[in-house]
DNA sequence: ACCTGAACACCGTTCAAGT
DNA sequence: ACCTGAACACCGTTCAAGT
């Protein structure tokens, strides 16, 4: 039954950095960062730790070329059409939902100044903030609010994944936070109980949203000014 | 010389929750999350490890004490006066100019979603948006933008100093940032490449400032609808 | 109640040695 | 060129034993 099996399909089991960076985000999808072991992860591709090294240079490598594996694939087509804002809230989603499905690339985002996968997100989003009619001067910083909001939302969903026991409930964790707000004492914390009901239903995905739209609403601002 | 000693100079060097937090703020100012050990931690307050481990739970809790140490120091007093605007602007620039002296407190924060530090800043800025005008349902999201904002500059400000070599000057590495992106392609990142001569002579602070103006701007369009 | 410090169960990384 | 796997230099954490 071997008779069939050709060169090409040789050695398909041998080491290659892209198989590396398949096996680490399985690990990682599955446990998060701390799942990610190079024991582990050479036990997993039948090999010793030392062979990796010779693919990456160490785990902070891996992590990021796994953080750029999750998002490139992420992000919408460049050519996509459509109004500059339709444009820029494609691309926040699509950071936004990558991030969801793999919350241990939110923390590594927001770990990795001029990384790549956040240079390229950057680009994409002050392209279109150009397209908007945004002056000049302007541009760099209406773009890097842009990227700062996204970058905070994905860390803090990062967070918030990492603190869920796997196993337990979305609404179950939002009750505990709601929970949690309204434990609060009462002077202290007089914004946080009035929120705290409106967390139960409350969408994610809808409220970034919303911010994302906050932003260039101020964004438009600088385009007609006063 | 020691007579001059009473009761209530006894055992200064007592270790306490206090101490402890202390010194470990002085380790991670010096070196970063990575200069917190246990070992050289003990070793400081001239302990065993497992010393610690009885006034704190884990090192976890003591980069939490630890963070939330260095920003109630940092915040504003709630009474301060001015516009809500104002109020905003200053909670904003407390948490930055904090985040400046104490790069690995940007980290924990971005890492610390409904944490005591991340809840007080979260409060105030709230209240501030309430007292905006900006209507019940839209609190939640416009109060949200705003500290995803701040937290998101908070963990690249965070990230791009552990990058620093230390000794590193900020202009020099202002100067290699806007290298980077000067050698990117011309076709693939044109944005980039166009912003990165405004890269040079850029103040962190005040573009910050001016990203929580533009937020501040669309909650405006909130409280005056069209 | 509070501290000691050896020991446990891990890490990332290196490197001589193999093929 | 690529892989092996023992070894190095660490970690956080525990826990019997001390005071």
């Amino acid at each position: 039954m071997a008779t069939r099996t050709r060169n090409t399909e040789r050695r398909e089991d041998a080491l290659s950095k892209e198989r590396i960076i398949e096996a680490a985000v399985e690990m990682l999808d599955a446990g998060g960062e701390s799942a990610l072991t190079f024991r582990a992860l050479s036990a997993t591709l039948k090999t010793g730790p030392g062979a990796i090294y010779w693919h990456v240079a160490n785990k902070g490598e891996l992590l990021t070329a796994a953080t750029d594996a999750i998002l490139t694939g992420a992000m919408p087509p460049a050519d996509a059409g459509g109004t500059p804002q339709e444009a820029i809230r494609a691309v926040a989603i699509g950071v936004f939902d990558a991030i969801e499905a793999h919350p241990w690339a939110g923390e590594q985002m927001s770990q990795l100044a001029s990384q790549s996968t956040t240079l390229r997100v950057f680009e994409r989003i002050g392209r279109q903030v150009q397209a908007l009619g945004v002056p000049g001067p302007a541009q760099f910083f209406a773009a890097s609010a842009l990227l700062n909001y996204i970058l905070g939302v994905a860390a803090q969903n990062a967070a918030m994944a990492r603190s869920v026991q796997q196993g337990t409930d979305r609404t179950e964790v939002l009750d505990m936070v709601a929970a949690l707000w309204n434990s609060l004492d009462t002077d202290e914390y007089p914004f946080l109980r009035t929120i705290a009901a409106q967390l139960r239903d409350h969408d994610d995905r809808a409220q970034f949203l919303a911010g994302v739209d906050l932003i260039l609403a101020g964004i438009a601002t600088l385009t007609r000014p006063a």
